[in-house]
This record gives C-alpha cells, structure tokens and sequence, in this order.
DNA sequence: TTAAATAGTGTGTTCGAGCACATTTTTATT
DNA sequence: AATAAAAATGTGCTCGAACACACTATTTAA
C-alpha cells in the first residue's frame, strides 16, 4: 500500500527500460506513443515520488546563500539570527549547502552597498538580505535579478518585483496586540510611544507599529487615553525622556516600538513612586532582566532566530526539494509576560 | 576549509583503502596501529562528517513508528494532532520511515490497552503514545521494554524508567501564565476554576494547572479575590453552572482548565448584563469565534500539532541520524488574545 | 616443516536517480 | 532496395557510505 516505487520497479511493470520511464519522468521526448500509454498507465495506479535522497546524492552541485543582516556587535538586536543560520547550515551542510553570513554597517548605506558586492563577487545562487535600506536595497536587488540570483528578505519588508520571498511579522498587526495588552493594564491617562534607535533606519518598522497602536485605540474609540509620540536618538536618550516624564506627571504607560526597552526601563526604575506601564519588544537580555524584575509588563517577540532560520531554509529546500518559495511566512506575534519569557530565551 | 571529505578521500591521504578506514570509523577492529595512526592523524586534521543522505540511501531498513492517540472524531480536542503527524509522514517518507495512526476511546482503558496489543502486533521500532491513562501506561510501556520498543510520549508527563522522551508543556506553569493574565483583567471579586470534560481522564492535567493557578495568586498575597473549584461534566454542564452562578453573583472571572471554554461562553453569551473574565485554553474552532466575540478574553495554546510532530520527528532523527531523543521537550506557553489569534491558527 | 588459523588490507557491490552514450528500430530519401 | 537519417530504447556509470568477501601476510599449532 504504501510501498516505495523505483524507477526500475516502474520499467518492470510497463514492460520498458528505466530509461524510458525517466524520459516520461522528465518529458525529454524521444518516447513513442505506445510506450508513453504504458508508463502513464503504470503512473496512474501507483503513487511514485522520486527519492530524494539518491537525488540529491548524485548532485554535486554546491548550493551558495549568501545572507546579509547588521553586525550583531554593532545592534545586538540581531544577534539571535546568528543560531537561525547556524542552525540551518548545521541541517543542509549534508546536502552541499553553503551558507555564509556578511555584515554591514547598519549605520551606513556605504557599508550595505560595499557588502553587497562583495557578496555579488561570491556569485552565490540566493541571498537573504535584511533590507534596512529601502532605496538602496532596490537598486541592489536590481543587480541580484540580473545575475539571476533569488533574493529573500527577512525583518524589514519591502516591495519588489524581484524580491522572491519575505520572512517576519505584521507590525502593524503588532502595534495593535501591544495597544491590546495595554489597555487592559491602563484604564484611563496618558500613553506614550516611544521609538528609541541608534540611528533612524528602521523608520517605516516603527511607524507601522505605531500605527496599529494608534489604530487600536480609536477604533475601541476610549477617550480616556491621550497618546503622544516621542523620539529618542542615542547620546540624549536619558536627558530628553527625563525632561518628558517631568513634563507630563499623568503619564501611565508607555509602547516602545524597538528592542531598546530595557534604556527607558532603566530611567524608571530609580524612579520610586512612578508606576508605569511598559510594553516594548524582543527578548534580548536586558530586557528579559526587566520583565522579571516587573518594570517591563510585555515584550512582543519578533523571533529573529526563527525569521533568519526560515529565510534561509526554504531557500535551501527550494534547490534540495525543488520546493516552492513562499511569498510571505508572517511568524506569530508571541505575547510574552514574566511568567511564560523562559519557554522563548533560547 | 569547508570542503566536504569523503572516506575516500580520507584513504588516499593516509595512503590506505578506503575498507581500512571505514574500520577505523566504525571501531570494527582488524587494524594494524600503523594504520590506525595513519589515519586517526588524518582525522584529527579535517573535519570528517558523514554524508548521511549516502548513509540512508544504502540503508534499505524501513523503520516503524505507530503513534496513540485518542479517537478526534470522539474529542475532538485530538484533531490539530493528525496534522503534525502527516507533516512528519511527508518529511521522512523518503528516507523509508512509516509512521502508523492508531486511535483509542479515551473514555475505556479497555480501548487503550487492546490498541497497543494491535500495535504490538505490528512490531514498531518506537510508539508514541498519549498516556491518558497512568496505571495501564506503565503496564504496557513495560511490554514495550521488553520488546526493545522505544516509548516517547507527549501531552501527558508520566514518570517511568521506560519512556525516553516527552513533548509537551508545563501545566502548571501555564496555570500561572492564565493567573498572571486574569490579575490584569480583574482588581478584585470572585474567580472560579472550572474544570470541564466528557470523562475525568485529565484529572492530573487541570488539577496541576489549578495549582499553578492558585500559587500565582497565593504568592501576590492579593487577599480581594477568592478562587473556587468547580467541576462540571457532560450531561449537566448547563444546568450546574447556571445554579452556581446564580449563588455567587460577585463571580468576575473564570478560569477553564479545558479546551471547553466555549461552553461556558456560550452560557455567558445569553446573560446580557454580566462581564465575566474569561481564560480557557486551545485555539479549537468555537473557542476562537467566542475570542472574536470578546466574550474569551485569553487563550493558552498547547500547540497538539507541535507536539505531536515532535514526538515523531525525534524518534525519526534519532534512527535516521543518530541523534539523541531530548528527554523533554516543552513547547512555549503562548498567550493567545483576539488581536494575534489568527497567526497560531493553521 | 607444513597446515591451519588469524590478523590485516583491499576490492567490489549495493542503494535510486539522473544522465551520457551505445544500440536497436523505424522512417525518409534517392 | 539500399542507405542515410532520425527516432526510440536500453545500458552503464556516477554520487558516498556500508559492508561482504576475497586476498595477502603473519602467527600459531601439530
């Protein structure tokens, strides 16, 4: 019943050679009509799936990913990719998978471009790039197409013809499980929206997240919500929320929309008397440290290990499998408290 | 650097054949110790890994893995499980591995124990089995020991030398998750944990999440709320609960330890003026619609479908692969609310 | 000293798909 | 009818690990 058929078992029970049956298998022609019914005859009875594995034997063709994403020591934000590659070149190293990781400056579109042709020199087969950039990564991407090499994105989502697939969340989706949980913490008073950054790169991620958070709270149209927006850049960070907090004595909760949590949960907690609540994402660290002391209420996890893991992987099962690459994967958007944050610190 | 060696490569650097250094490889002796060092220094030198995808083409051996669980069509709570399991049937087909579904009636041990003699029958190399029942677990997982028949289990934790592995979550720790949730929602008033099932096979499963549940509260030494246990079974789940909730009207919050919650909703649904906090567990299909409604507030994922292709992709690695079966795995608590719903539904 | 036993080594085959190439059969052309 | 051309079909090798088996060299027993 669930017999595993081979090709010669194929050309035995059609009456013809295996090669015959791998012409049909394949429609490289040269098959006369007689011998074509019989081999489909057999086909239609059995239920034949090649084997992957002596497939993929034979083929000594070596795979090249190339995957591009912000020095890690630059924004720690992306350190946790590093295991979703490694993970992935753990499982197809077997399969004559190559996969090498490149880092860019986030800071600096220089160094995203010079990379990228560094890259292109490795003429590798796909690459997953996180595509900080946007006009930049157009141009890029132009250049992959070309060369005919695959191009994924990962984190950032950016629309292209050329582009074959992205792997990350629905922040604005995000924004709005954030503003959820915050309204069941707060009752009434004044919210703020915090996008805290080294530099303004990721300004499009933290407006969408900062739309749906927005969004939820019209449409639950509570009025006893204010909310402001605030940025904060790097060497004042410190001076200019103090300045905010003093400024605004009825603020009760605050969303900020970049890992970089943990800065403001630092700032609050010398504060005594003030109880704020605090929502912000990913499980980095230190903000893993707050949660637990309970000066950060909710983290979002964006998952940056299983994004980095899928970008690559079905890249790779798309060569090995000849599987078909997904347009989007949009990964959960996991509600993490004190209570469940250990299940997800890999 | 990364260069793929094969054995042969491997002799002919240590001037050998390749027999000589496949038993080396393989501790099969016969070695003079000029050969053997020869090679070990060789060895030492590249990073020797197998090709497993030639190793499992050669190896023509078709190993079994029956899986029991309880009958879905029964509860239906057992339906996401089927989808993991096909998932692990088409990923390891290929490498010549049959994974079997057998159901049991989890309302008679008689069903569960005469299922795995039909199992038995069948010779499996490993089983997987949903161990509903403590007593009869341990008597047939002993006739499994003897037979050198692997024993994984998931959803339910039962405690015996013989079973290798489990997949599955922390109960009580998820009580404490759903706990943390409703002391969010509510500040004060009565919370009842109901425990709702067709039989009482999950005695242990609620009543570790009660726990967790209670020592949540315990440990906040919140004194507004009190907490009361109730249990409700089949044929009068309605009339039961309407009786309860008319004796205690200052009941704000219920805690279902079931994927039942849809039950109670549903009561819930009809008494117009009543706001009633509720936490259930499982995205089944009427627990999501009342999740829409906003009359469930959270829900805690237990993920069968993880669970269940975990519980056979590890023993399907470890035959194929040679890796070690983890002990336990426990998949993440996730909190589950109207807002992200949608992205943990397959 | 010779036969038998054992240690050590190498060769050859298998798994299934894929493809190059050799061989046979059919069709077209003069 | 003879020959060339084209079409159809079959054979045989490859990939890498694993292992059976054959073979040589050395040691042991009679």
């Amino acid at each position: 019943m669930d017999k595993k058929y081979t090709i010669k078992d194929i050309a035995k029970m059609a009456g013809v050679s295996k090669g015959t049956v791998d012409r049909v298998l394949h429609n490289r022609g040269k098959v006369s009509p007689a011998a074509l019914d019989k081999i489909n005859e057999v086909l239609n009875v059995i239920d034949y799936e090649p084997n992957l594995i002596a497939r993929n034997l034979k083929n000594t063709k070596i795979y090249r990913i190339c995957v591009l994403l912000p020095d890690p020591e630059i924004d720690s934000y992306w350190l946790p990719c590093i295991n979703g590659i490694q993970e992935a070149i753990t499982e197809f190293k077997a399969y004559g998978v190559v996969i090498e990781t490149h880092y860019f400056n986030p800071e600096s579109k220089k160094s995203f471009l010079s990379t990228n042709q560094t890259i292109i020199k490795q003429s590798p087969d796909a690459v997953l790039i996180a595509p900080l950039f946007h006009k930049e990564t157009l141009e890029i991407v132009k250049q992959y197409d070309e060369l005919e090499i695959i191009v994924n994105t990962f984190n950032n989502q950016i629309e292209s013809e050329s582009i074959k697939s992205f792997v990350g969340q629905d922040l604005y989706k995000s924004g709005r499980v954030a503003a959820s949980l915050m309204s069941l913490i707060l009752t009434e008073g004044q919210i703020a929206i915090i996008h805290i950054d080294e530099s303004l790169k990721n300004a499009v991620h933290m407006q969408e997240k900062e739309k749906g958070f927005r969004n939820y709270f019209d449409e639950k149209k509570i009025a006893d919500f204010s909310l402001t927006t605030l940025k904060l850049k790097h060497p004042n960070v410190e001076t200019k929320f103090s300045a905010f907090l003093e400024e605004n004595s009825n603020l009760k909760g605050i969303f900020i929309t970049t890992s970089k949590a943990y800065q403001i949960a630092a700032i609050l907690s010398s504060l005594k008397d003030k109880k704020i609540a605090l929502i912000g994402y990913d499980l980095v660290e230190k903000n893993v440290n707050f949660l637990n002391q309970g000066l950060v209420h909710f983290l979002i996890h964006q998952n940056q290990t299983r994004q980095a893991y899928l970008g690559v992987s079905t890249l790779a099962e798309h060569f090995l499998f000849r599987k078909d690459i997904p347009e989007t994967i949009l990964l959960p958007i996991d509600i993490i408290n004190v209570e469940n944050a250990s299940f997800y610190v890999s």
